[in-house]
DNA sequence: GCAGTAGTTTGACCTGAATCAATGACGTGT
DNA sequence: ACACGTCATTGATTCAGGTCAAACTACTGC
C-alpha cells in the first residue's frame, strides 16, 4: 500500500479521538507532525498481547480505544493484574530496557505505537511531552499506591466495591463524554470473573460469591454476565472508603 | 543567624552525600546554585512526620540520610505502608495539590526540602531535572507494581522473604558504598515488627511467627530485635521469586 | 432454535492467617 | 544493677477466603 500523503499523516493525529487527553495534548502542530512520523496505529484483538514482562522494551504506546490489562505473575503462575489501561493512557517503559509487565487487550483495542528509542529521542527534545509523561506517571503511581491499600488491608467485599466504583468512573472518563452510555452507574465489565479475581488478589469463587451477595442485597444489578448497574452507590462508597 | 556566604551555599549542595545519586545529579554547577537557594535542610526525629495524606502538598524533598515510611490508611484505621524512602530518594507530590501519603521518619533522618511551587517552577525551567524526576518516578512505579504482586498473590512466608531481600539490597544501595557495613546479607531492620506487618499487609503475630520459623530453619539469624543476617540467601530468593 | 462449551455459580470442606490472650525479653532511664 | 514500659513472642481459637467438586447458564456457531 502507498504511504499516505503528508496531509493525511497530519490529519491522522489531529483527528485522533484521544488527541486532547493523551500525552500529546500540549504539543504544537509541528511537533504533532513529527510525532506522527515515528508512530503508527495498531489494532489488537481481545486476548492479543502488546508486550511481555521481561522482554526487551521495544515499544511504547498510547491507547486510542479499548481496554488492556497490565499483569505480572509469580514463578509458579499465580497472576496479578497491575492495572487497566483505558483510552488516552500511556503504555510501556520509556528509559528502561525491559518491559515490567504483560499488556494484553481485553477487547478489540487500538493503540498508537512508537519504537521506544524513537519516542525517547523525541521526548528528550520536546520537554512539553516529557512533562506530560511525568504528570501521567505521577498520577499512575498515586493510583497504584491506592491499590496497595486495597490489596494489603481490605477484605473481599471492600475490594469488589472499590473495583466497581473505579470501573464506573473510568469507563465514563475514557468515553468521549458525548454519548448516552456515559452513565457512571451503568456500565459493562471489560473483563471476566477470573480477571476480576486477578485484579483484586482473590479467587474467582470469592468474586462470584461477593457479587451474588451484592445482588441479593440490592446494591447492584447484573444482566447477562457483564452488564452492571449500581443501585446503591452510597453503600459501595462506604465499603470502599 | 546570618545567611551563609554564597560560597558556603554552593558547598552545601556540592558536599551533599547524595549529590551524585539524587535527582540533582545531572545539574550544572550554576543550576545547583539556583536549586540551593530554594531548598533547605531539615532534620527529623524518629517518628516525626514530614507530610500527611490529604494535606496540601506544600513541600517536596530529597532524602539525605535515614529512612522514612510512606503510608496510607483506611477510614477505620488499618494502615498500609506504601514504600520506604532511603537516601537519594525523592519525596512528595509535584504537580499535585494534596499529598497522597503520610511520610514519617523511622529513625533520625535528614531531608532537603523545597516548597513545591518553587520546585515546580525550577523543574519546568530545567528539563534535565524534570527528566531525572521522570526516570525516578518510572522506577518507583515499577517497584510499587512488583509490590502489588506480593500483596495480591504471595503468602506470609514469601512476603517476608521478599522484604528481607529488598531491605538488604536497599540498605547497601543507600549507603555511600564505602563502609564496612555494606554487606547485603547483614543489616539492621529500620522498623518495628508492627511496621513490617504494615508493609506486608500482615499482622504483627504472623510476622513474628514467620521470622521465628526462618530462624529455626537456619535461613536467617536475628540478634537483638533488629539485627538480621541472611544465612541461606538462595532459599529466600526461591521463596520470593 | 439447538447443541456444545467456556465461563460462572453454588455447595461442602479445609487451611492460613487473624484474633484474642498471656507471657517473655530488650533496652532505657535511674 | 535494677525496674519499668514497650515491643515481641508464643499459644489457643476463630473465621475469611481458598480449594475441590458439581451444577448451571449465557453466549457461540451451526
Amino acid at each position: 500500500m502507498e504511504a499516505p500523503a503528508p496531509e493525511d499523516e497530519l490529519n491522522f493525529c489531529q483527528a485522533c479521538t484521544v488527541r486532547n487527553r493523551a500525552i500529546c495534548a500540549d504539543l504544537e502542530t509541528y511537533e504533532i507532525a513529527l510525532l506522527n512520523k515515528i508512530g503508527r496505529r495498531r489494532r489488537l484483538e481481545a486476548g492479543e498481547s502488546l508486550m511481555w514482562e521481561g522482554d526487551d522494551a521495544v515499544y511504547v504506546a498510547n491507547v486510542v480505544s479499548g481496554v488492556l490489562k497490565l499483569s505480572t505473575q509469580t514463578s509458579d503462575g499465580r497472576e496479578q493484574i497491575l492495572g487497566l489501561a483505558y483510552p488516552s493512557d500511556f503504555l510501556g517503559r520509556p528509559f528502561g530496557n525491559t518491559s515490567p509487565y504483560n499488556a494484553e487487550a481485553l477487547c478489540e483495542t487500538v493503540v498508537c505505537v512508537f519504537r521506544r528509542t524513537d519516542f525517547e529521542r523525541f521526548a528528550l527534545d520536546h520537554s512539553r511531552l516529557e512533562h506530560k509523561l511525568l504528570e501521567r506517571t505521577l498520577s499512575e503511581l498515586d493510583r497504584t499506591r491506592r491499590w496497595m491499600l486495597l490489596l494489603g488491608r481490605m477484605n473481599a467485599e471492600e475490594r469488589l466495591a472499590a473495583l466497581l466504583l473505579e470501573i464506573g468512573a473510568r469507563s465514563v472518563a475514557a468515553g468521549c463524554g458525548n454519548s448516552a452510555d456515559a452513565d457512571i452507574d451503568r456500565f459493562e465489565l471489560p473483563m471476566s470473573r477470573q480477571q476480576i479475581a486477578d485484579i483484586l488478589g482473590l479467587t474467582i469463587e470469592t468474586v462470584s460469591r461477593q457479587l451474588t451477595k451484592m445482588r441479593e442485597d440490592g446494591i447492584i444489578e447484573i444482566r447477562g454476565r457483564r452488564k452492571v448497574t449500581i443501585c446503591k452507590r452510597g453503600v459501595l462508597e462506604k465499603l470502599a472508603a
